[in-house]
DNA sequence: CTTTGCAAAAGTGAATGCAATATGCATAAT
DNA sequence: ATTATGCATATTGCATTCACTTTTGCAAAG
């Protein structure tokens, strides 16, 4: 739960391995930290995040830690009203609507400018992970089948070698992915995500960026609509993780 | 220069003005600040960023300004190498072509999705401000043209009625405003412009969204040409603004 | 029983202090 | 002359402290 053990001052980290010296800053470890703690749960929507609290839980002072949430309330995780503390963001169908709009004009570029990009292994790369994919939808297999699918789409934007557009993406993720909508996928609504799976293969293989982009707009489009009966299906609570202060039991976990 | 006169510690802002009390952190102004510096060219590209230069500058201690610069950082503004100060982060053709391809996608899509649902008074205002562009076009008003320029893509944003398209939009645009473009308006890419906008009145009038995305995206990917054009005909020490020490003489103000 | 007033407690906002790291320059070695 | 080395200085990273705001608990009034 701590990133150090120690209380001592420390500054940089001390690792002893080989290799071109890795120097991260405490900084930076906290963002991902408390970035991970709010996407996968375990700072529910609407919970308040106390300093202290949290401070204390990383073994670090306020300092790197207010640093950290300046950042995360930039990426719009986190509400910073004045004087009342960090409150984690919660996740909205209106604000599910809007980043998906966005995603989507973004996921269409992305598969648009890969078109153009992509070398021939990284098309062998996708259909290698596509396979797999098929396989554990086959099976059945949910998590696997969201991993390799993942996977696929982060193929696909690194191949539109775009820096910009990958961490404008992965911003906007990182707000939705909070929503836990993996149950949601309906077997109807699986067998369609597959298919337009194919389509996506079978167009990037022959570099049609037009019709890679479309598709993946409405890829996207379609999983938004999953997200957001993820988002009225679950009641307040259900989202894993406890409270860390009581305070959090006040909020509705998730906002309708 | 100072954002407060007083050197005692203070919290909030105590603004005496009426209406909805706003409670602005000083953080926020700082970032604001310090944001501008970037964009104006007062901090120029490559130059290093010493807080306790701009502490005094600001007439805040180190706390708030470090805040800031982690947001500032985030926002791709700024490098930050460990131990090492933060660094203006240069502008290279690369990077306005990656920023150009994002922001032509979300300009599409605010086009698009403004002609779904625009109101009739919102057209009528770009329409007003596009007469206005135009007259100031017809004599020679560059300045006043820019301005009026924005604000009507900025009124298409709007009309988008997307909050996260909005602000990721304004952040790619951050980026890459630093870039003195105004002055590398060629007579022949002005004219193109205005026709340009002409015509994106009459698809937006039209709503015909899928017209509208499409003379957005032309459109700004000409802009990124005059964009890229400007960085490299720029020599270093030309983009405005005293290096806050010397240290930034070193730096080549525009990376080719 | 509810509401209001106020004081104590808790928590945030900003400033300061201290240790660790980087930088610049003089000096020495090749 | 050029490159390496050691020390002094400057600057950053983080912890701690101080100032101020908000919340909370409780008592008294309505």
């Amino acid at each position: 739960m701590t990133l150090t053990n120690r209380k001592v001052p420390m500054t940089s980290n001390t690792d002893s391995r080989n290799g071109p010296i890795e120097r991260r800053s405490l900084h930076d470890d906290v963002v991902a930290r408390v970035r991970d703690m709010i996407v996968t749960g375990e700072l529910p929507p609407n919970s308040r995040v106390p300093e202290r609290i949290i401070c204390e839980q990383l073994g670090i002072s306020r300092t790197p830690l207010r640093e950290a949430l300046k950042v995360l309330a930039h990426e719009g995780l986190l509400d910073l009203p004045p004087n009342r503390g960090a409150v984690v963001t919660p996740l909205t169908v209106e604000d599910v609507n809007e980043t998906f709009e966005v995603m989507g004009a973004l996921e269409a570029l992305s598969g648009e400018l890969a078109c153009a990009r992509i070398t021939e292994e990284e098309v062998l790369e996708i259909r290698s992970l596509h396979s797999q994919m098929l396989l554990a939808y086959k099976r059945g297999d949910l998590p696997e089948y969201f991993r390799l699918n993942q996977q696929i789409h982060e193929a696909i934007l690194t191949a539109s070698r775009n820096h910009t557009l990958q961490s404008s993406y992965y911003t906007l993720m990182g707000r939705v992915r909070r929503a836990r909508y993996m149950a949601n996928l309906s077997p109807e609504r699986w067998k369609q995500a597959v298919e337009e799976h194919e389509d996506i293969l079978d167009a990037l293989t022959n570099r049609d960026g037009a019709r890679v982009a479309r598709i993946l707009r409405t890829h996207l489009k379609n999983k938004a609509e999953v997200v957001k009966e993820s988002l009225l299906v679950q009641r307040p609570g259900e989202e894993g993780g406890e409270p860390p202060t009581r305070s959090a039991e006040r909020g509705r976990g998730i906002r309708p």
